[in-house]
This record gives C-alpha cells, sequence and structure tokens, in this order.
DNA sequence: GACTGTGAAGCCATTCACAGCT
DNA sequence: AGCTGTGAATGGCTTCACAGTC
C-alpha cells in the first residue's frame, strides 16, 4: 500500500479486471479469488493479488474477494466513478466507428463534441451528436470542460490539432493517427497503433516458419 | 544477432522505425543515426541500437544507417515483404472503419473476406469486398489459405467464433472484443482493448488530481 | 570526430514461497 | 484448511559507457 509508482501493466490489468468483475456481478457471484480472477482473465493468481495490494487490502484471508465491493473499489482507482466528456477529433471511418461505439459508454466515457475540417462530413449525425467544424474545437473543449481528447486524423494533421487542443486546455489524448506526437509533459498521451498490432503478429508468424 | 527471444517491446518498436523510415524515404533523407531515429520515434538512441542489433549490424560506424537498406530490412523482418491476406469476423461499426482503413492496406494487409452472422448487414459491399454469411467462414479461409483473423464481434460470440476459425486453420487472431480468448498456443493471440486504453488515461487523470 | 555495436550495470516487473489471518 | 498480503528471488528490458570502426 501507499505507492506511487503504479506499473502501466498493472493499470491495464485492473481495467480488465473491473470488467470481468463486472461479469461475474452479472451471473450473481458473490465472492472470487485472486485464482479465480487469475484464470478469468489470463493471468497468474500472485498478479492479481499483487496488483491490488497497489491499493489497499480488499480482500479477506481464508475467503477471497467481495465482488461487488471489488469491483467498487477498482471502478473508483480507475477514475470511472464518474462519466467523462470526450472530444472526438475527425470523424472519417475510424472517428464514425469510435464514435457509436457502445464499448466506451459501457464505460462511462460520452463523446460529446465531434469535430471534423471536412466540410462533407461537418453536419452529419453520429448517434446523437452532430459533427462540427474543427474551427468550433478549442471553444468547446473550453466550454464543456473536456478533459478528454481522441484523435483519428491523417498522420499530416495530427500534430496541429495537438498543439491546438493543448493550447485549448485537453489534459489526455487517446491518438490513434500513426504519427509520434509531441506534448508538454502535463498532458497525457497514449498511441494505439492498429497497424502495429498486425505487424507484431506478422513477426511472428514470420518466426514460426523458421523455427 | 542470432537470439531467438525478441522482447515484444523490440518487435512494436521495430515497426514504428520501419513507418518512421518510410517517411524519411519520401523526405528523400539517405542516411539517418540512431539518434536521428531515435528522435523522431520518441525512445533513446541506445535502444534503437539495441533493437536493431538482436538482428544484425545494418549500419556503419562514424556514418548511421542507409535508410533504403534498413527500410528493407525491416520489412523484411517483420515478415512485411508480401501481403497478408486477413479475414474480418464481425461486420459492425468497428468492423466496417477497419475494413476500409486505410493503414492497412498501406502496410500489406489485405482484407479479403469479411463474414457476419447479421442477415442485414451480409450483402453489404465494403469498399470491393462483400459481406458473406458466417456459416461461410472456414470454408473461404481454407481455399483462400488465410492466416490471420480480426475479429470484431461482441464479447459473448467472440470465444465461439474464435474456436471456429482455429478449426478451420487460423494461424494469428487480432482481438477487438473485450473477451479473454483461449486458443491453443499454436495460434498467436493478440487484443487490442479500446476502453482498456481510455481507462488508463482515466487512472492518470486521477492520479495527476490527488498530486 | 562521429557513430555503431555491445558487455555490464541498473532498474523494474513478475513469480515464488510462506507467514499470517479467518 | 483456504486464501490473502508481501518480502525475497528471479527474470527481463533499458540505460550506460566505451571499445571498435569508418
Amino acid at each position: 500500500m501507499k505507492v506511487y509508482k503504479i506499473p502501466e501493466a498493472t493499470v491495464m490489468r485492473l481495467s480488465v479486471y473491473s470488467r470481468f468483475l463486472h461479469q461475474l456481478l452479472d451471473e450473481g457471484v458473490n465472492t472470487a479469488s485472486s485464482e479465480a480472477i487469475a484464470q478469468g482473465v489470463g493471468v497468474s493468481s500472485a498478479q492479481v493479488r499483487k496488483d491490488l495490494a497497489y491499493f489497499g487490502e480488499f480482500g479477506t484471508r481464508g475467503v477471497g474477494y467481495r465482488v461487488d465491493e471489488l469491483y467498487g473499489h477498482l471502478k473508483s482507482i480507475l477514475g470511472l466513478d464518474h462519466d467523462w466528456n470526450i472530444i472526438l477529433v475527425g470523424a472519417g471511418k475510424l472517428g464514425s466507428a469510435l464514435a457509436l461505439y457502445q464499448g466506451f459508454a459501457e464505460r462511462g466515457f460520452h463523446v460529446s463534441t465531434i469535430v471534423d475540417n471536412d466540410k462533407k462530413i461537418v453536419g452529419n449525425k453520429l448517434g446523437m451528436v452532430t459533427v462540427e467544424p474543427i474551427e468550433v474545437m478549442t471553444q468547446r473543449v473550453k466550454e464543456k470542460d473536456i478533459k478528454v481528447g481522441v484523435l483519428t486524423v491523417p498522420a499530416s494533421a495530427a500534430q496541429n490539432v495537438t498543439d491546438l487542443l493543448v493550447e485549448a486546455g485537453i489534459k489526455a489524448i487517446l491518438n490513434f493517427s500513426p504519427r509520434v506526437l509531441k506534448v508538454p509533459n502535463t498532458v497525457i498521451l497514449r498511441n494505439v497503433d492498429l497497424s502495429v498490432n498486425l505487424e507484431v503478429l506478422s513477426f511472428n508468424l514470420n518466426m514460426n516458419k523458421k523455427n
């Protein structure tokens, strides 16, 4: 307990644990051991205990963890005890898909603003939200106090848009464009690179072939 | 050189280096030092050299790396010296976006088959490819000798579809559904969990607030 | 002088193994 | 008896620092 340097891998697993616990809740399970959670998410039980121990003592020796209780703790640790407004920049194929993606809404991420610089797209509706011109981006971030931006713009526009978001006061960016972005270290940046994932598969297939 | 255990982090960086080199090629740059590459992709120069050294001696001391040459090596190491046929299972929002995603095509990943179990979607065209009923999945994988499957189905269907793909002889799966999948260890599995990424951001925002 | 390739050191995450609680 | 919480041991990745090469 009482540590401030949490491994990123731990944080990612917490997110996975939390979703698995939600599933257990649906199934009416009251109690789960670290071993049961481990099985469910594909890690070791020691790993589960270590990860949870960073944040407190949530379990009962001899028994395990109360599912509802632990789920609540994890939601709170992950900052999911309230909804997040997010702005989506870029309403192309990928952006549109993310805007409509149920998985975000289910976990409390609410796409409240969508902007694009393509006049042909502006005005389209994605779910409840109308695509607005990119010029209103700064204003929307400020007036809605949006903390999180999701970037699905072409690589060539990515740094530009990022600079504007940063200037507007965004706190975190999830970047889907295949470009390395520079942000001040007050802004949290995560990159999701879809083709990198396929290329890792490709690499492994290639290796296997040569035994 | 001559090592068989390559860190996954290294493989992911190789993919990023390769894309950065492509960019340099476009800009007409002939030579790049490890420091230049490091700057471009946001890692340390020692890291770049270590990563490359797993696979050979590609550089020239005092000079750096020839961009075209290194790019070629990386493409080949990553198994990108030929195109890959991939099958996309699930043509909902996310599936459709991925089917049309330029980033895949650019890197030689060719979505040659798309299947879905929703009769309302079957028959739709996504780019050049028509969505087919899920019943043909096994047959297509076999007849087209497809090695890679991309899963964008609801969590509840994910394991089922996976079992069928494995049985059909798929070699690698990129899973976008938020479920832990069980596959035999002859099949390579990677998970891309979109909400996990947002939740890591949320966690970090939460931490920062408490200093 | 510049820059690579690489052993050694340092650091961080995971696994082990067991004391301690219920 | 069962299962958590945790120090210690292990393993793996990254950084350091420099000898070697152009």
